[in-house]
DNA sequence: TTAGTATTCGCAAATGGTTGCAATAACTTT
DNA sequence: AAAGTTATTGCAACCATTTGCGAATACTAA
């Protein structure tokens, strides 16, 4: 109730309309509630609470809410095992994610650890990525004990 | 018909069977005809030369044919624009690509820009990262010129 | 060469996600 | 407070891709 005021604000200041599908949609969002461990919801789960919520309410919907609200950068998208999942952007520094390919968990990533690998793009090829939400795929250190063999390692 | 003799022998060498659907697709993968500028094709384009040489090809068996030589490393998937596109795996040193939003053209990367990266979530965090076809999105420097801004710059 | 069997195929139905469109509803203006 | 305008909704159809399943076929062994 507190949390995605600013969201609500900058949804009005951009000339959005304020309708009970995105609320809840955010608030869902906000309440971080059914999350896949690391704050991450499923657009299913956002789905499913929303329909409880208000009965009418339909999956386009949802995703359209969520697009929007990534473009206007309230919510960030992360693709986890090939689905979309989605977390409040995190108001101090953001962060990007490593997905453990084995246990679909996410980690999160300091945004210092790709500064280099930009400035390097951005010199020698001019080339301007887009890494403000950026995940990399991967084993995690937990399942690479359980045995789970990283993929080719011809770097 | 020289090119991808080796891909052949890697497929009977793990027991997958040589059936005439996954030699055309690999033929057809190899030729690199319909390319979109870089190389690399789109499924639709292997699908449409395929049933040319083969009537009966579904879009099913291109697909899982596809995933096959994938995860055998004969061929590699990168995604543009939301859709799967493929090439013959460079026999050399592979690439990785950077995938421009604007335009969609691929450029090549080599893999010594990603070393490093690599190293450091290892160390750090004991992850280990699938970078051996690794795409980047973002706007190369033609389409910046032309005036398409780059995403968010917090970093 | 033929018979056996496990893989692969084609089909059809399902998946997650997107889009066109007419009806609705949030905001604006009065 | 009511009417007008335009964004947004719900629905249904669509998209690219995946999957279940019974029929067909590449390989193996005899």
């Amino acid at each position: 109730m507190i949390k995605h005021e600013k969201a609500i604000e900058t949804l009005r200041l951009k000339g959005h309309r304020l309708t009970p599908q995105r609320l809840i949609v955010l608030s869902i969002i906000a309440s971080g509630e059914g999350t896949t461990g690391d704050g991450h919801m499923g657009v299913d789960k956002v789905f499913q609470a929303a329909k409880k919520a208000y009965p009418y309410m339909d999956i386009a919907t949802v995703y359209r809410t969520l697009h929007l609200f990534k473009g206007l950068g309230v919510v960030t998208e992360v693709a986890i095992g090939d689905r979309l999942h989605f977390e409040l952007t995190a108001p101090d520094g953001h962060h990007h994610h490593m997905v453990c390919r084995a246990c679909n968990g996410a980690f999160n990533l300091s945004p210092h650890y790709l500064a280099e690998f930009r400035d390097t793009l951005n010199k020698e090829f001019g080339f301007e990525p887009d890494l403000e939400h950026f995940a990399v795929s991967g084993v995690c250190a937990k399942c690479q004990e359980a045995g789970v063999k990283p993929k080719g390692n011809q770097e």
